[in-house]
DNA sequence: CTTTCGGACGCCCTCTGCTGGTTTCTT
DNA sequence: AAAGAAACCAGCAGAGGGCGTCCGAAAG
């Protein structure tokens, strides 16, 4: 490693050095949780074995772990590969990880507590010195446990790094999936190692008890020198950290391939292999027209297909037709045949594919998976966060093609289009009244508020009737529009505005409420009064003269001219 | 080794329905 | 002119359909 990179992490090293030691307590609770129960009794060979059930286990050489740092020489360099397994804590996240210490127990054991951020802390025991520290350094970077085992780890003890070959190295010897140029690889490495006499940790993570987010690491040292014509075998299975029983194997038992990357088992070798190659970016399949690469032939052979238009499976009931065959059960299925195999065990829901059936039951569940992170919403499946996130973006991606209007969702869209820019719009009917509305919602509304029924009378405003509805109610106050309900207590007259009432009723009792503030001079009406202030108050008021055309007489109201022409024709 | 098949995931779409602000009509 | 009611309208979310693609297991 470069020797400013090795600066750099000293730096960060110093760090670590001034951090609290950490308290023994997840010593003891180790001991008392019985975590290691079943392994107290077993030997730190046994222990290895445990941890490299993998195809070449038998390989390993295995040797007590030795967590000193400050033993090693200040030239030694150290592999950590960090074996990981299932949690049974699904919370469990890799930052959780990077906070952790290790805390060391016999037999190369280490218990993994919370410790500071990105950093691993080994401890050893009741004897705690700096000098028997180790950190370990992770990349900034967020990692699935799966890909932690692949990590790089920089081991960081005093001026002891990680170098970039045992990175190399370390990746090929946590690697139980040995493709041929993962094993040459590994044989240059293994002797990159022997020059340079690193010595080999290994580092296997373990499970802890039920809900805890506790991991347990297991480091044995391996030595280069003493396997050099032995694949290095690595702990990889994840059955192992499940039930340590299952995971021993002994020579003539059938066995188990564990994929070290991901929770894959095999008991053939052959189909292993295929599935470790799920693992590489190797894509020997070109395509010609467009140079992408794939992982097999066939889907080659489905993509060219995309690119010829070749669509082999064609439906026998309709147009359509599909690249593969799988395709076309499927669309026979929603098209034709309706089968629908994924039945709702709650209600009557069937569904063609598995996937939209567990869409569905998240109805039933209230399940939201798929949390915003703006704000509290939470949808069901991935596609409403998408839309809802619109809500956040102000994205409005779909535009009428007439007037341009923009909308977040296409169907609102749509529905502008349909009722602003289309001439056969249609329309709903209310089926309790004449009443057309545009949209169904509305209607739905208009009959909410209008036709249903109400517990309490609704009474009308000019009679003694009662209704229940609201429509009826309006209806009924309507026939009271034309009549002349305003009928005066002291003679015949009567009216249809109460304000015409008012006016008149002061008739009888000689009520004038609006005074002249020039005069005193009062009157019933305002109108009249404002007349009245008008022509004998203010200056600026010229009075229309209407003049008769014929003797052009003048007239100061329109009505007089008229009775005076009223015998003639007037034009 | 290739093909077939089914499962799974993701993307996009439509239909539906509710809500609240705005506009129009009525009184 | 003002107030209230009803219709209009856009925004937004729920539910589900349909298809493209990838993957692994099994069969040929």
């Amino acid at each position: 490693m470069a020797a400013t990179e090795i600066s750099v992490l000293s730096e960060q090293f110093t760090k670590i050095k001034e951090l609290e030691l950490m308290p023994e307590k997840g010593l003891k609770e180790e001991e008392e949780d019985g975590v290691y129960r079943e392994k107290d009794h077993r030997s730190p060979g046994e222990l290895e074995a445990e941890c490299t059930a993998g195809a070449l286990q038998d390989s390993v050489l295995e040797e007590e772990l030795e967590l000193v740092p400050a033993s090693s020489e200040e030239s030694e360099k150290h592999i950590l590969t960090l074996q990981t397994a299932p949690f049974t804590s699904e919370a469990f996240e890799l930052q959780d990880l990077s906070l952790l210490s290790i805390q060391q127990q016999e037999g190369g054991q280490v218990m993994v507590q919370q410790a500071g951020p990105g950093l691993l802390w080994l401890e050893e025991g009741p004897q705690q010195s700096l000098q028997q520290y180790l950190a370990i350094s992770i990349q900034e970077e967020l990692y699935s446990l799966q890909e932690m085992e692949v990590l790089q780890l920089h081991l960081l003890e005093d001026n002891v790094l990680a170098s970039e070959e045992s990175k190399l190295a370390g990746s090929l010897a946590e690697s139980a999936g040995l493709t041929k140029l993962q094993e040459r690889q590994e044989k240059e490495q293994l002797l990159l190692a022997e020059r340079t006499k690193e010595q080999f940790l290994h580092l296997g993570a373990m499970p802890g008890d039920k809900g805890s987010d506790e991991i347990f690491l297991k480091i044995s040292n391996l030595n280069v020198e003493e396997q050099e014509d032995q694949p290095i075998a690595v702990p990889a299975n994840v059955e192992k950290a499940k039930s340590a029983k299952n995971q021993r194997q002994t020579k003539g038992a059938k066995r188990t391939f564990c994929c070290d990357v991901c929770v894959f088992t095999s008991s053939r070798m052959s189909s292993f292999h295929r599935h470790m190659k799920t693992h590489t970016s190797e894509k020997p399949h070109l395509c010609h027209l467009c140079l992408k690469t794939f992982r097999t032939a066939t889907l080659l052979r489905n993509h060219v297909n995309t690119h010829t238009g070749t669509r082999p499976y064609k439906c026998s009931d309709c147009n359509m037709a599909f690249v593969t065959s799988g395709e076309l059960v499927r669309h026979r299925r929603y098209k034709h045949t309706h089968e629908k195999p994924f039945k709702c065990s709650m209600c009557k829901y069937a569904s063609v594919e598995a996937s939209k059936l567990k869409r569905h039951v998240r109805s039933h569940t209230g399940e939201r998976p798929f949390q915003c992170c703006q704000c509290s919403y939470a949808s069901r499946d991935t596609y409403k966060l998408k839309r809802h996130m619109r809500t956040h973006s102000g994205e409005k991606p779909y535009e009428c093609h007439v007037c341009h209007a923009r909308f977040t969702q296409s169907g609102t869209m749509k529905i502008h289009t349909q009722q602003k820019h289309n001439e056969n719009v249609p329309k709903h009917q209310c089926p309790h009244c004449a009443t057309i509305i545009a949209r169904k919602s509305d209607l739905r509304v208009h009959i909410r508020n209008l036709h249903t029924y109400s517990a309490a009378e609704l009474k009308c405003r000019y009679c003694s009737a009662v209704f229940h509805e609201r429509y009826a109610l309006i209806q009924h106050q309507k026939t009271h529009k034309n009549e002349k309900r305003f009928k005066c207590e002291h003679c015949s007259y009567a009216c249809k505005q109460a304000r015409h009432m008012t006016a008149h009723v002061r008739t009888h009792t000689g009520e004038k409420p609006f005074t002249c503030l020039s005069c005193n001079k009062c009157f019933r009406q305002k109108q009249l009064l404002k007349v009245h202030f008008r022509k004998y108050h203010d200056a600026s008021f010229i009075p229309a003269v209407y003049k008769c055309p014929k003797c052009d007489k003048g007239f100061s109201r329109w009505v007089s001219l008229f009775n005076g022409l009223k015998p003639q024709t007037f034009v």
